[in-house]
DNA sequence: CTACTCGTTCACTACCAGTGGACACAGAGA
DNA sequence: TCTCTGTGTCCACTGGTAGTGAACGAGTAG
């Protein structure tokens, strides 16, 4: 699956680890005798050669003095590496065919989009409007100072359903609130007062389907921010 | 530093891998499945006769949601180096909350899955079945000689909304026939003949909406592979 | 010039992460 | 009862790779 691409993965681990080695002014001997490592498996290793066991990965961060996760950092996303499997993709052209006019396929570049607000910004994700249902791409820009959420909850008669696919959503449905990691999903009637916002340095992306309940509720006053 | 004495440690990582796994309410060889090992390996790993490598670990608190520090714990907050405090805080592991137990929020090493032939696999992403709705995400596997997609096609009454989140994922929609990468969306009516297929060498993941007309179709033969 | 340290290179190998097949046990049908 | 299917575990085996050690060129001091 995603990142079994372990060589990719190991040059990034390798950098870290030379940057918090020269941070903290030690030589390549010097951290191998303390990780208790021969100094050319250092260097193999800083370079991307070659890779740490977890035995010795352990002694480098507690002999450097730093986190386990700093040198991972990009850690779970649904496709293990998130910004990875986007960037990956070359975008290859795939000519429109038919089903592009057809109003069944809707491509990622040509989504129409509304921006909110505070940055936050809602994606359709059907090529066409669809009668009571949205399908969208909820993108949330990052919110440095742990930001107090907007005032306003909202209430709307329908159902929703949410998946985060990228960075940590903050939801706060009812009296109840929690924080949403990449992967984590969310079902809830929307009659229930709720908010969500991004209280992290990271853009949050996540998949939305709000269903209108098909009798009765009209209100459409969502605020997915 | 200290621990160089690898069993002893690697006796209470296997335990905390085990508390978390267990949390997650996976068998072992679920989690092996998704970590890519053997079962044997992981049960082994979880009572400390083995160890996993970088790789593998990296995998287990991608899966798990968990944190790596959070598997060895006693890390040096005070080692020296006050650098240490700068990756403090990378991934809270976010406490079980109210909204977990409400049957609103579904962690995603938690997500209910049923494995289809030929690898694929649905994830739900409620807390608990919808009615007449799924919300699910699929995992294509890869199949790397381009296999021809399956024979039958699908009908039933309904209309499907798809993401594709990672990968590339090739359709047919009636007579037409296309491929979606990473971002492009799909919106149908399900009594359409179509289906879906991964033709490419890499893992794809696509979220999927799948709403029951509210009246008549009662067909629930779905396919995504 | 020598003498030392720096990071690096490379051929080599021992060890262990990971496998596959088997096992015993527990429930759930039939 | 006997049969499945799923659980976790056991164990003999192997391939890859984590890790070694000796040598290299470049820098810098004396």
């Amino acid at each position: 699956m995603g990142e079994s691409d372990a060589s990719a993965e190991w040059v990034r681990v390798g950098e870290r680890i030379r940057v918090a080695r020269e941070a903290a002014k030690l030589s390549v001997r010097e951290l191998a005798r303390r990780v208790e490592v021969s100094s050319s498996h250092v260097s193999q290793v800083e370079r991307g050669l070659a890779s740490f066991s977890v035995r010795a990965l352990y002694n480098v961060v507690s002999v450097l003095g730093i986190s386990m996760d700093s040198l991972f950092e990009d850690v779970p996303s649904v496709a293990g590496s998130p910004a990875a499997s986007t960037a990956a993709d070359p975008a290859p052209p795939t000519p429109d065919g038919p089903l592009d006019d057809g109003g069944i396929v809707l491509r990622r570049a040509a989504r129409p989009t509304i921006a909110l607000t505070g940055g936050t910004r809602w994606e359709r994700l059907t090529p066409k409007p669809e009668v009571n249902a949205e399908f969208i791409e909820v993108v949330y820009p990052p919110n440095p100072q742990a930001v107090p959420p907007p005032k306003d909850y909202i209430r709307h008669s329908s159902r929703e359903y949410g998946i985060v696919v990228q960075g940590s959503l903050t939801v706060q449905v009812g009296f109840d609130q929690t924080v949403l990691h990449a992967g984590d999903s969310i079902a809830f009637d929307s009659h229930i007062p709720h908010r969500f916002w991004n209280a992290t340095a990271e853009e949050v992306r996540a998949i939305w389907f709000i269903r209108d309940d098909p009798r009765g509720g009209g209100e459409s006053n969502h605020a997915h921010d």
